[in-house]
DNA sequence: TTGAAAGCGATACCAC
DNA sequence: GTGGTATCGCTTTCAA
């Protein structure tokens, strides 16, 4: 029966192989309950010659475990997600949990779809890392899956969270913008429909900068917005108002704009201040020089996984929201003004 | 028996609430076999209410299709991989797949326990996006899940291939700097123990200088030893030898290399040249400027997929090694010499 | 069109 | 210590 092409050996030709029962291979390879060390030996040299892989699904059906945690990624390009990914990874498997990920490729429909792949796969945890899924999706699932929302602010009673605090980072930057002398300047917004977090960040910025009697522009920084168009309603407000200071609520709409600016022949930061927000990794570097504002990306990661683990050990744990503050990356983008 | 924290509506609670077998169930969710309307709605509205999302483990178990492809990442943090990633993850979700991605901590056991754990998930096929681990381990799986090597140079017979054309891709960037007039230059090499990849192209920009009658210094790269030291070596090496260019073989390694030259006081471009390699945003961006080498990323990407799936539906398809061509990207770091 | 029953590959509990 | 057997949740014949 095996043999066939792409047919993968079972825990019964191993035994087969070993000449002892199933019960035994399983008991060998999984070092719970006795056996002898001959048994051991023959089913440990059986497996090894068969290139014997366990199938983690009917692992899983029985024991209803996985050890593993599922994290969802809003995108697989965005640099701060895959270094939330990467930190989530390493404390994960210092606690025994394997991660595996999906992400959808853009509409909120594909990340449902990759929330219940995650699901139907029984993951033991869920790490949700995305600005964009509604938290009612979400929180569906809550109540039998361990689950923690990495990332965001997310306030749901059901949910726990670790997010970067965002209204306070927003304040910060622009505390560091105000304090550097500007009284003119311009805020990229996010609607909150396209990502909360970012939303977030940029009406705080408005916020703090009109609270200490600076002159706020507030520009539309929707995703379908082409970064030359920011650019063009950015210097636009420059010539009519004498702004002199940018802020963007990402590093890499930052990144774009000071391209989309060059093109046009403003420069940065002699012609204009810009600053950023994330500081990951490597776009925050000190030869690269932006200024911004870093999210704590390694407790953020760190303290998800350990949220989702305690909670797959104990379902009735508390649910906790988290929030974190970052700091101010100083970079050479932003100028007295 | 339902109900229990943590416990998942199964088929059988669908049925019951729908007052029909679980076949029934079955082939309405599937789609697959005959049944009445009345039947449909019932099950789809006793499934929605109970939120039942199916066990993709005992799907899988029987079926025997996961309809899942693997990736096997070797770090999550490098943008290298992360934007291969991102790509396959949407050719994928094009051809019906889900990609599902586990990476290794650094060492070579994680990586192989990572690939163990997408293997006994039986993902359809499996896609190793790694310049680490070694090619014999990946090819015992080859005869029974379609296997593709992604981003690395892999001629192993039983294992098909997409990469960029690291000899190319070394010999073009190299002349790129042997054209702007630099008669000595130094290039980072890679042991290939560190990375097949890195190694492979550090040799190549090393082989064409040398071919072209430029003198060259070579410096070692380990991934042990720290920029910091690197720039030591350059510096030390710029006053002995009279060199004006550096050659990196990671867009990467460059940006901490240019870090470290500047806090030595060296500028880049004005004081010494810099190469990288990779090409990969955002560090190769117009405003950021570096002279490297763009990986065709996108199409790596997009023609692994395809190529394990084209196995997936027919394991008899030829084996193929595929090699890509990339571009160089002018940048403004690499001056005339 | 529908339901009963036989597995898929592993674990766990059971006598032996 | 060891092997038989029920079981996990689902798909897939096969009768009815």
């Amino acid at each position: 029966m095996n043999g066939g092409r792409g047919t993968q050996p079972t825990i019964v030709d191993v035994a087969a192989r070993a000449g002892v029962s199933k019960s035994a291979v399983s008991r060998v390879l999984s070092g719970t309950g006795r056996y002898s060390d001959e048994t051991r030996e023959r089913v440990e040299r059986a497996a090894a010659e068969l290139g014997y892989v366990a199938n983690a699904m009917a692992r899983g059906l029985v024991s209803g475990r996985t050890h593993t945690i599922g994290m969802l990624m809003r995108d697989a390009s965005s640099m701060v997600y895959t270094a939330l990914h990467a930190v989530m990874e390493r404390r994960a498997s210092e606690l025994g949990y394997r991660v595996v990920t999906t992400t959808g490729v853009g509409r909120v429909e594909d990340e449902k779809s990759a929330l219940a792949a995650l699901v139907s796969m029984r993951v033991d945890g869920l790490v949700v890392c995305s600005g964009l899924m509604p938290a009612s999706e979400i929180a569906d699932f809550a109540p039998r899956i361990a689950t923690v929302v990495a990332g965001r602010p997310e306030l749901h009673p059901a949910l726990s969270s670790v997010y970067c605090d965002e209204v306070d980072g927003g304040a910060v930057i622009a505390d560091t913008v105000a304090d550097a002398g500007h009284t003119a300047v311009v805020v990229l917004t996010v609607p909150v429909g396209d990502a909360i977090t970012q939303h977030a960040r940029s009406r705080a910025m408005v916020e703090r900068l009109r609270a200490r009697g600076t002159r706020v522009i507030d520009i539309d920084a929707s995703f379908v917005r082409p970064p030359e168009d920011l650019a063009a309603d950015v210097v636009d407000v420059m010539r009519e108002s004498g702004t002199t200071a940018v802020m963007c609520p990402t590093d890499r709409l930052m990144l774009d704009l000071c391209g989309a600016l060059a093109r046009r022949g403003v420069r940065v930061p002699e012609d204009v201040s810009v600053t950023g927000f994330d500081g990951v990794h490597p776009l925050a570097d000190d030869w690269i020089g932006f200024t911004t504002f870093a999210q704590p990306i390694d407790r953020i990661g760190r303290e998800a996984i350990d949220l989702v683990v305690a909670r797959i050990d104990d379902p009735a744990s508390a649910v906790e929201h988290r929030s974190l503050r970052g700091t101010v990356v100083p970079g050479r983008t932003l100028r007295r003004a």
